[in-house]
DNA sequence: TCTGGGGTCCTAGGACCC
DNA sequence: TCTGGGGTCCTAGGACCC
């Protein structure tokens, strides 16, 4: 029988945070989206302050009682960094790891010759000494299930960060209590559904009939109910499939009513997408763009639009600002105040792979240029050498008022120490 | 002052073809 | 001339995830 675990960070991106900085290792955290719109992410001392997931700050930070919060704009950088980090150390312990998010991996633990219990406790102190990332532990029979122990193990802190659902026994126990909405893959609307129908706990939903389970819910329900049932549907793939499509969007730092910073925002998008394509050696052939003005206001002054277009593949940010531009063109209508945009490729295909038959560039001359823009945006940091059409000031771009240091992957953020 | 940025999979329905 | 079935491909939209 297999047995799956998820490990899964605690407050990941407020965690990240703490180990750079002592002093707020025993204080409410919050890092925020985006655009510092909305928290992301809190520990578990801001949650207990009553700020939700999502929240928008702007509204948040007005309350007296969130005075001693402290919160940070989101840098991925950094936890992209720690991820690896985290990833580093279960590796070396689990014969097979998956990386499922940025602070998730799901681990093969089928017929290790340890006591779960025992080595699991003892992988969440590894993870917290070398990677410095506090984690909990879940497993059992399937994924779902997996999934299910770890959200167990974060809510239940007597279990002292591991949960145990390998047994029908605990699992039954577990499943009369448990509210079918806490299940992995069962989102708000299947689950108000479900309730409709009768269906409250998860024990509710395992009983329930397969048939009717495929008819109501189709097979994304059917697979749930199986995997819950202790049938592993979802098999462990260490490799990450590739990917099918890449997009760079962002909302504005403030409304933007003018071609030329919308024209620069775009071609600023397009060449983060296709520094992204060319990072994982792919290029695309299908490109959308799109703008809108706020989405939050829906009256006369509203409106949104897209265009997309085939193009030969390529990863070429010359080729892609041109295209993406002639579609922003096309969609462009004076007048509105736009609040967001952003640049979409579908397509992806590995670079250097077809060589279309009748190529309308020089491909080695594109990869050349492209190899030096990349060359010298990695010696000398992002967006040192970039087209003009990005433009110069680009007073549109999104605020980020509190960012971190990049303290490990930037070397005028490392930390300094100084001791006598 | 005003609400993130990515992704995935599945299904239904239309177009088109044999 | 009329009618039927079945297959593929594409797209839009919905639902989910972090």
């Amino acid at each position: 029988m297999p047995v799956y675990g998820l490990i899964d960070a605690n407050s990941f991106y407020c965690s990240c945070q703490r180990v750079f900085e002592a002093s707020i290792r025993a204080v409410p955290v919050v890092v925020l989206s985006n655009n510092d719109g909305c928290a992301i992410a809190r520990t578990k001392e801001a949650k207990r302050l009553g700020i939700k997931m999502g929240e928008a700050w702007h509204l948040v930070r007005r309350r007296p009682e969130l005075k001693g919060v402290r919160w940070y704009s989101s840098n991925y950088p950094l936890y992209a960094d720690m991820s690896r980090r985290m990833y580093q150390v279960l590796e070396s312990r689990v014969p097979r790891v998956e990386p499922y998010s940025i602070d998730e991996m799901f681990l093969d633990l089928s017929g290790l010759p340890y006591d779960l219990p025992t080595f699991c406790r003892q992988l969440r102190h590894e993870v917290r000494a070398v990677a410095k990332i506090p984690t909990c532990i879940g497993w059992g029979p399937t994924k779902t299930i997996a999934k299910l122990a770890n959200g167990i193990a974060k809510d239940r802190p007597e279990l002292d960060g591991v949960c145990d659902l390998d047994r029908e026994a605990d699992r039954q126990a577990v499943y009369r209590e448990l509210p079918i909405g806490e299940v992995w893959g069962i989102g708000r609307r299947i689950a108000e559904r479900l309730q409709r129908a009768g269906i409250q706990t998860i024990a509710d939903f395992v009983a329930m009939d397969s048939r009717a389970a495929r008819d109501m819910l189709t097979v994304v329900g059917a697979r749930v109910q199986s995997e819950l049932r202790g049938q592993s549907c979802l098999p462990l793939s260490e490799v990450a499939a590739p990917r099918k499509g890449l997009a760079c969007t962002r909302t504005f730092g403030r409304l933007v009513d003018n071609w030329t910073d919308l024209r620069e925002a775009v071609s600023h998008y397009a060449t983060t997408a296709a520094e992204k394509l060319r990072a994982e050696g792919m290029t695309a052939s299908f490109l959308t763009v799109f703008i809108q003005t706020n989405p939050h206001q829906k009256d006369t002054s509203w409106y949104a639009n897209q265009q997309s277009c085939g193009i030969e593949p390529t990863c070429d940010t010359l080729v892609l600002i041109t295209e993406a531009l002639r579609l922003l063109r096309k969609i462009w209508k004076p007048g509105y105040r736009y609040f967001k945009a952003g640049v979409m490729l579908d397509g992806l295909c590995p670079a250097g792979l077809q060589a279309g038959l009748f190529q309308t560039r020089d491909p080695v001359k594109s990869s050349r240029l492209m190899d030096a823009l990349d060359a010298v945006n990695g010696r000398y940091g992002r967006g040192t050498l970039r087209p003009l059409s990005t433009g110069l000031d680009r007073t549109w771009r999104a605020r980020q008022s509190l960012l971190s240091p990049a303290y490990t992957t930037r070397l005028e953020d490392i930390m300094e120490v100084k001791a006598w």
